[in-house]
This record gives structure tokens, C-alpha cells and sequence, in this order.
DNA sequence: TTGACATTCAAACGATCGTTTGATACAAAC
DNA sequence: GTTTGTATCAAACGATCGTTTGAATGTCAA
């Protein structure tokens, strides 16, 4: 148990135990016994406070990943507030930053983009609240802030396609870290980072079209 | 059990069915027998053909998901081989071709793609295994083959994130269908999936700054 | 026909799973 | 001091897990 967890609560350190086992390794394969014993506490306080094991999973959604959601998409939007009428560089510029830097520890973002992913791969009734409260929003927001820049002729199915393929990036970037450094050598340090930003910001900006070049293809 | 199943031997239809539920639920959610059973054959049958569980997986990657990626690989060299001399757009649109329509049929071509973001979020021995026999050398490859038209002053760096921008979507595209889905309305019929090569092909030949364009960020 | 080998089978193994129980500790309210 | 409610605890529950066993098959060479 880490030293930050002793003034907590029991359902908190369960909650964040909980979270964490679960980004890392899956529901499945994470028991209650190995999340109490991390917790320091008993086994039944599980059932106590969550009911089940799988309500504790649906509340390690409700009361955490999406609150630190939400903490991503205000940062982005505060970022675009300080430069106001943002550019599309500006714009991605703040979702690449937002979602690689951000305000997020560095373990919680890994954790955080973890378990969005299995989320992604085989959704349960965690994502549907999450499509609902988080991402639907966040979709048309986005959607919203870049189409006046897009080419007029574009229709809404392939706003959409730019859209998925920026939060390809930015999601791909973050939780498969293991191929990523293995292909580049690089750890997810600071510099690393602020590299991956850039190149986000640069291949989507120009992906998207948005300058008005000649388009051959 | 499918009717095509009917005259493979206990092994392969173990192979099968495995691969399938593990792709679908992950290792640890999937047990023994529910594998036999789904196979129609006996519960000790994993243990005899296999040794155990764990092996099972492992050979699912060997013996299926490795002679798979060579046969999506195969797709996408002789797809270029065609045109001699590729040019980059040729390239890329191979390379989505191979991965979003390819050799493989359509549900193949998901168990696949969810088999492999598996082990990109929780790497196991099997990571290491098609990192070395597979990844490496079509990463390498695919770089050898767009260096060329990069921009002469990029670093090796840069070259890396631009591969992995590429494959981030392919991938992503074919193995998160349930977001893709839900945030355009579209099902992944024929006509949907040539739009996504389309649309790949576009993003990334452009994101890429293959042409000489002036580059202002 | 016999023996050797490969495969399948029902049954059981010990271990671990999620969950429940009833006792216990400790606080605040009356 | 008693009551009430919350929280934690050790212990056990039945169910399911991966694996093992030994007998029963079928096959084919000797």
C-alpha cells in the first residue's frame, strides 16, 4: 500500500486498488482477495461497500475514470480558452497536449487509457455510461470546433473518420506504451513526450487537410 | 460448432474455438470448458494436445494468429509487387488494403486484430514471440519502403512515430469497430471499409509530407 | 491374434473463486 | 448505561477453476 493511501477511507483505497489491478490486467483475471490484501482490508469489505465485484468495477468507472475524464476534457478546454478564436493547430495542439501530458499523473493516465481500451475491445455496461457521460460529448465538441476549418465540400462521414483517426493517436500513444518503446527505442519521459505531442499535432494537422494545398490524390 | 468444423481433427478445432474466445474475452475470462465444449470434444483434450491452458494460447499465436499476420504481410508485398516502383500513396493504400479489406475474412480479420491489442495492453510470452517473428521485420520493412520519400532532413525518430501513426489506425479501425460504430452509424459492411482505406490512405499519405509541400508549423 | 501406440472419456483432484455469515469493535444518540 | 448503526473481522459457503487419473476406445503393424 502506498504511503498516500493510509488516511484514507477503505472504500477509497479499494476504489483506487481496484482501478489500477483492473487497468493492468483485466477484470477477470485480478480476485477480490488479491484487491483487499492491496487495500489492507478485509476480504468481505469488497461485498460491504461495492455489493458485488462487478459493481465495485462499474463504480471504479462512475467515481473515478470519469471524473479524471472530465479533468482531460476541461484542461482542454481551458487550454483553448486562454487563446481565444483557436486555430486547428491550436485545437489539436490542446487535445494532443491534453490527452499526453495533461493533467494527469503519469501512472493514471497509463491506467486511465488501459482500461478505456478494454472498454474498447470488449465493452460492458461501463461503456455504455461512458459513451453517454464522456465520450459522445467529447466526439461532438471536437467535431464542432474543427469543422469550420475543414473543406467545405466534406460531408459528416468523414469529419467523423478525421475525428476517430486523431483519437487513434492520442489513445494508441497512451496505452500501448510496450510496442511503442520498443519500436522507438524511446521510454515515456518528458522529452518523449513533448516529441509525441509535436508529431501528433503535425501529422493530424496536415492529415485533416485543413490548409488549403492542392490535394492530388 | 460451425459446420466446417466438423472434419478438422481435435486439435485443430480446439486451435479454432480457442482462438475465437480468447480474441473475444481475453485469457483469464475464458475457461477450459468452455473451450472443449464449444470444440465437442472432452475436457482433458487441452491437456493432452496442449499440456496446459497457457500453452493452448501460446500455440493460438503460433499456429494461427503468426501464419495469419504472413498471409496479411504476403497480401501487402504482393499487392505492391503488382505495380513495380510503388509510390506512396500505392504504399499506404496497400498496406490499408491488406489490413482493412486483405486476405482475410471478416471475422478473422477481428479475433485478429483484438488478439493482438490483447497482448499490446498486457504483453506476455506471445509479445515476444510475434514482436520478433512478425512486427519487427514489417516495421522495417514499411519504413525501408516510405523512407524514400520522406523528407530528406527527418530524423529516425520521426520516421517511427510516422509508422506507428499509420498503424495506430489501421488497427485501431479494425479492432475497436463497437466506438467506430457507434460514433458514425456505420456498420462494417463493403462499402464502409473501402471508405476507411480511402480515408487512411488520405490522412496518412498527407500527414505524412510525402509531397513538397510548404511545411508552416 | 496379439501388442504397442494414440486418442477419448467420465470422474475426481486440490486450489481458488465470489459471496455470505455471525461475531466483534467502536462510535454517536438517547 | 443502553441502544443504534457503521465498519471490520475470521471463517466458512457452494461453485468453478485448471489439471490429473485410469479405464475404455480405435488403429495398425507384427
Amino acid at each position: 500500500m502506498s504511503p498516500d493511501n493510509e488516511n484514507k477511507t477503505t472504500r477509497d483505497r479499494l476504489l483506487k486498488v481496484a482501478e489500477t489491478l483492473f487497468a493492468q490486467r483485466g477484470y477477470h483475471a485480478v480476485s477480490v482477495r488479491e484487491i483487499t490484501t492491496a487495500a489492507n482490508c478485509n476480504l468481505a469489505a469488497v461485498n460491504y461497500h461495492f455489493g458485488n465485484k462487478k459493481n465495485l468495477y462499474l463504480d471504479v468507472f462512475r467515481l473515478r475514470w470519469m471524473v479524471r475524464a472530465r479533468r482531460v476534457h476541461d484542461s482542454f478546454t481551458q487550454h483553448l480558452a486562454k487563446h481565444d478564436g483557436a486555430s486547428p493547430t491550436e485545437i489539436i495542439q490542446a487535445l494532443a497536449e491534453a490527452f499526453i501530458k495533461g493533467p494527469l499523473a503519469d501512472d493514471e493516465r497509463f491506467y486511465h487509457a488501459q482500461l478505456m481500451m478494454r472498454e474498447m475491445a470488449k465493452p460492458t455496461e461501463a461503456f455504455e455510461m461512458v459513451a453517454d457521460e464522456i465520450l459522445r460529448p467529447f466526439f461532438r465538441n471536437l467535431a464542432k470546433l474543427l469543422q469550420p476549418y475543414l473543406p467545405e465540400e466534406i460531408d459528416e462521414q468523414r469529419v467523423n473518420l478525421n475525428m476517430l483517426s486523431i483519437i487513434s493517436m492520442v489513445i494508441y500513444f497512451n496505452f500501448a506504451r510496450v510496442p511503442v518503446s520498443l519500436f522507438t527505442g524511446c521510454t515515456y519521459d518528458e522529452a518523449f513526450k513533448e516529441r509525441l505531442i509535436q508529431h501528433i499535432v503535425n501529422f493530424a494537422l496536415t492529415g485533416l487537410n485543413v490548409r488549403e494545398k492542392e490535394k492530388s490524390l
